[in-house]
DNA sequence: TAGTGGTCTAGACCACGTT
DNA sequence: ACGTGGTCTAGACCACTAT
């Protein structure tokens, strides 16, 4: 006989109880963020239940967002600090003076530092040649980066732009100069002044869990702004994966 | 002694092994959406592993968005139909006379048909008074609905309006009426003309992935809109919370 | 009744990180 | 060496769905 504790009439399953009693604890701040929760062992001798059991709980808080594991330390309590990205600044502050935001906690913006790849000649993946206007294949400039707040990476970028229009340009250096990208293609007479914003929420792939040091079965953001001049011409794709549990996304718009 | 598989160096975990295989299975299509992937029991007799490991594949790509459980029926593969949300619409023509966009798969769209709770006078909740600019626990308008494609939920929406904009109006009646509460608003002489989304990713939290119908630890997106009338007063606010894995958000807007 | 997923046990060994 | 998470076994019983 196994020693089952007796289920009284729909009774919930002993590992979502531990999880609601942790849950509890860490929405009350009595587990801080940034903060270990007990053991797998310590919760298996405190509750009388195997270390599956035990084990079982501390992954349900883990697939929620509520938790980290970090292998070999324990299962830590995740913060939330949002980092607020708001893609229609002109709009924002004519629209709405500044102030008035929901999830206004920690708006401080920390600073957000690029570290870029060298840039590249290559083909252009299928969907952004068609956005771009060009033949599948067509070779485009291919810039990576990853952004950091804090030392910690929150986000990975790639921008892929027509070679007509970079050509013995700085934007085929590291080190595009100040005001970046867009103030580049600004003097070559092709300023970005029409954009669109494409946003999906996914599972990290194992990949992006990696790059963007966020637990398997975190959700991440991926984003595809597409940007074009004045004539309505594509200049450049910035394909964007950011860590969802760091980044609030602001859009302004009127009627 | 335990009947282990010898483990060659570095040699990755049985069960990723098990939900990797699986996985290419249903990138190239063998196993499509929908379609019920094999048993737990199945997996265990194919791998010779025990039913725990072959469970913990199925869990793995669970998490990972690709399959989705049912109970006593068995792991299907999740299919991702996106609906596109267009939240710009009167900009997106303009700037991009409507064709051009990524992800263009399935841009059919079917109908999206709310269900609504009855209205209620409900005191506002912190976030929400802030932003409509009334104390906190104020008694607001609070009208709550669910979305549905095909009869299944994809979408839960509640929008909340100040008493005084709203009072004697249609918007107090489950039916509002040809253009719904915007049209009712415009009326009432606060035509919403700008508007905020706030917008976050996150795992669903139990009740949302049974108000979904989507399998625990699938990301959802939470998007709070404020609209505000052309002096600036904010007319709605309005929380949304949709299944991540079929919409895809588009914004539009200008330099 | 049979098959499925969901929960659970009481152990085991491995890999990682710290002391 | 020890504590931690990560993987795994070989069973068991329960709850749900179908036949």
């Amino acid at each position: 006989m196994p020693g089952r504790t007796p289920p009284e009439h729909r009774e919930p399953p002993a590992y979502q109880r531990i999880a609601a009693e942790l849950r509890a604890l860490i929405l009350d701040g009595t587990l801080a963020p940034g903060q270990r929760v007990p053991s797998e062992t310590a919760l298996r001798d405190q509750h009388g239940v195997s270390k599956m059991t035990a084990r079982n709980a501390l992954l349900a808080l883990r697939e929620q967002g509520l938790l980290e594991s970090r292998h070999g330390k324990g299962f830590f309590v995740r913060s939330f600090k949002p980092i607020r990205r708001n893609a229609t600044k002109r709009l924002s502050r004519e629209l709405w003076g500044g102030g008035r935001s929901m999830w206004s906690v920690d708006v401080e913006n920390r600073p957000m530092v690029a570290v870029s790849e060298e840039p590249e000649e290559a083909p252009a993946p299928e969907a952004v040649a068609q956005a771009l206007g060009v033949e599948p294949g067509t070779r485009v400039c291919r810039r990576s980066r990853v952004y950091l707040v804090e030392d910690v990476p929150v986000m990975s970028a790639v921008s892929f732009l027509p070679m007509e229009v970079v050509a013995n340009s700085q934007i085929l250096q590291v080190d595009t100069g100040p005001g970046g990208i867009y103030a580049r293609l600004a003097e070559l007479g092709h300023a970005p002044t029409r954009f669109r914003e494409e946003l999906r929420a996914r599972m990290a792939s194992p990949e992006e869990s990696d790059l963007l040091g966020v637990g398997s079965g975190s959700p991440v953001i991926h984003v595809v702004r597409t940007a074009a001049d004045e004539t309505g011409r594509v200049v450049e794709v910035n394909e964007m994966v950011l860590d969802a549990s760091r980044f609030i996304m602001e859009y302004d718009f009127t009627s």
